[in-house]
DNA sequence: GTCCAGTAGC
DNA sequence: GCTACTGGAC
């Protein structure tokens, strides 16, 4: 195959994607970079797997993050880590003792899922969590969202998440049309995009507190929210 | 009672 | 694109 296959080409516009490329009014990236960060570094929340940056304990927290709340997720991810310090002490722990430890949080598939990380991750990686992207999707339990908050919070990538906080906030600011789940190729571009370079780690957490604690669901702040100004949704209207 | 969650599997 | 999973918020 020739190297040179393309070089007759004529220089192409970039090819029409109705629905995976947002345009961005100037300066509009910057703004909401620079004002998403000063309010994380004002607001954002003191939470336990913020402390760390082992790979482990930010895979556990992502995985008990994954369907529930933060508030009953703290007290359940510290004695996890007790009793299971380790991928090692995970993996030689039996899956029925681990599943008892995991209750009450529920979607109980997610301990066998953890557990089977554990194995794996010390069967094949030697007990260190792989950082690629490719590798992490391939373990049954990590997605696209995972394997994105693991490669920015474990291991300081600029790697993109996209949850439903995050879809809600830069769909809101940035596009305001459509619904929103039906965009997620847009989205996650525009995740990726805005990610300031070597700053993915702050950045992404600082896009789930504000969509947790901000740009709500329900009842959004928007008297104290710094992106009013160029938000395209702003004012929200609850009526609509 | 209704809605909402990330992932896998269809 | 849809659904099961399980529990909480409203």
């Amino acid at each position: 195959m020739s190297t040179k296959s393309r070089v007759h080409k004529s220089p192409r516009r970039k090819k029409k994607s109705p629905q995976s490329s947002v345009p961005l009014a100037r300066g509009q990236k910057q703004r909401f970079q620079n004002r998403l960060l000063k309010w994380y570094k004002e607001h954002g929340r003191d939470l336990p797997w913020r402390k760390t940056s082992d790979p482990y304990h930010i895979l556990v927290s992502e995985v008990m993050l994954q369907q529930t709340q933060v508030d009953r997720v703290i007290p359940k991810y510290h004695e996890f880590l007790e009793r299971y310090p380790s991928f090692e002490q995970l993996a030689d722990a039996p899956v029925a003792e681990v599943k008892q430890t995991w209750y009450p949080l529920g979607y109980n598939i997610r301990p066998e899922r953890l557990h089977s990380i554990a194995c794996e991750t010390v069967a094949r990686y030697g007990g260190q969590l792989p950082n690629d992207a490719e590798e992490l999707l391939s373990f049954k339990g990590i997605g696209r969202y995972t394997a994105g908050a693991i490669r920015s919070f474990a291991f300081n990538e600029d790697a993109p998440i996209l949850d439903t906080n995050v879809i809600r906030v830069l769909h809101r600011v940035f596009i305001a049309q459509g619904e929103p789940k039906s965009q997620k190729a847009a989205l996650w571009e525009l995740s990726e995009t805005l990610i300031p370079r070597g700053k993915g780690y702050d950045f992404n957490q600082a896009l789930m507190d504000f969509g947790a604690t901000v740009c709500t669901a329900r009842d959004p702040y928007c008297l104290l929210c710094p992106m009013k100004p160029f938000c395209k949704t702003y004012p929200f209207d609850a009526g609509k």
